[in-house]
DNA sequence: GCAAGCGTAAAGGTCTGACACTTGAGGGTC
DNA sequence: GACCCTCAAGTGTCAGACCTTTACGCTTGC
């Protein structure tokens, strides 16, 4: 009986498939529930063979319907007993995963050139120097200094892994953790397109420099020396990030971004 | 024998059970070709039955796998001869669909504060009108100013459509897809949280005369006053927004936003 | 009385094998 | 040559069984 309800496309008047899977169908009821908040966060859903029975389905339709789910993040499962499907919590860190791989897929696939990407980050991290400038706390402040004490050592993939604890530092201290949650991924997608890193020492050096530049003035409360540095810092970032393309345009190439 | 491989959680000591289910083993495994690349877009994965096969599961715990991919966007299955599941080709809506919902529920578990949309919007928008006033071709400027034509009629919620068309239009016009990406989901969010849409009528004209004027100086090609007209229009919106929230505090309320 | 250990049952995880439904392709008919 | 029909590949769905995990509670022993 379920199998019949249908769900038209409204947007395409294209001949897609009318009848949506039953799993879909499960899957699209249990999230509009917990859209809605009919079903609270944390809450334990129905045991699979019990939803079975309520959606007239079998408990394997059940199951793909709600790996589904879990795969967004919406909800969880645990195992044993008081195990169950719980409604998830919402947290960034989820979010931050799956932007990290779409990013990267939408960066692999040329649907945003690595030119958008700096572009992006540049219009989200300086004024976010700003906000850090004026709003950071003592304790945001330390680990932002201790992210620079990496001094001596030269080891390329962890010395990336240095400079993204810097940046991801200051967006903690902007004190909107959405701008992290939107630019944390953006980091890993550059560090990942880039690993090779061919950055000369010279260059490390300066980025080196910038960092404690912009660490004082935010140190300082001065907001608008902190955001200028920024732009200086990112727009160095930039130019080595457009040399390692145009050296190495890596799988794709064909049509330049517009 | 699959299930005998061991992932342990290496992030914490806790006590996160070490054996991942058969299903989510194979969904990593088909994941990590799909970003690799060794699976290209738009290719063919072998029939159900035959990874079964390969991976030595049954079925059912392959498709569980695949319902979790499909789900990200990441694959997509057909049925029908020549049917089958395809790597499918990333693109910007399938994020956005995501972001909206899942931007939606850290608002409404209160992740993420309203306040920090408002301002990551300032962020993302206040630039955006600037690069719009360069960038824009004369295609886009049409669009833009389609978006205003809608004087007269005072539906509510046709209002809101009109005014989200006119941000989403701008954002098209900078020339950057993924701020498109990112900003276009926090006005939905925006929206549905406050649907109920109190403004009066004289703030609903305030706002088309916003309009009009950044529209303008898009289309004089002045990236200054571009920028400071969205600066102060997102201003006016966010004062509305937060009277509203003050007004009507909705669900929650506990612990408001530090 | 309390701590350690064991059993148990609820719930998810996996498997098997069967059948239904969808849909393009190829062949047959007019 | 256009239309229809059949077929087969592949996904969708089901039923029912058994395995595995794990917290709770009972028992046991000190």
């Amino acid at each position: 009986m379920l199998a019949q309800e249908v769900t038209l496309d409204e947007q395409s008047g294209l001949p897609v498939s009318r009848v949506l899977p039953a799993y879909q169908q499960v899957a699209n009821q249990l999230q509009e529930l917990i859209m809605k908040g009919t079903l609270a966060v944390g809450e334990r859903l129905p045991a699979e063979g019990e939803m079975a029975l309520q959606f007239g389905v079998s408990r394997s339709t059940v199951r793909e319907a709600l790996r589904g789910l879990s795969s967004q993040s919406l909800v969880l499962t645990k195992r044993g007993v008081n195990g169950g499907t719980f409604v998830a919590e919402p947290s960034a860190e989820h979010v931050q995963t799956y932007l990290e791989t779409t990013i990267g897929l939408l960066s692999v696939a040329d649907v945003v050139s690595v030119d958008e990407i700096l572009e992006a980050r540049e219009l989200i991290e300086v004024p976010s120097a700003r906000l850090a400038a004026v709003r950071r706390d003592e304790d945001q402040l330390q680990r932002l200094k201790a992210t620079l004490d990496t001094g001596a050592e030269v080891d390329l993939a962890a010395d990336f892994e240095g400079h993204k604890d810097f940046h991801v530092a200051i967006m903690e201290a902007s004190g909107n953790r959405l701008l992290e949650v939107i630019a944390r991924p953006m980091f890993s997608v550059l560090r990942t397109r880039f690993m090779r890193d061919r950055a000369s020492p010279e260059f490390g050096a300066a980025v080196d420099r910038d960092h404690r530049d912009i660490c004082d003035a935010i140190a300082a409360g001065d907001a608008e020396a902190s955001a200028r540095l920024m732009l200086n810092h990112l727009g160095r970032l930039r130019s080595m990030y457009e040399r390692i393309d145009r050296v190495a345009p890596a799988e794709i190439d064909g049509e330049a971004a517009r």
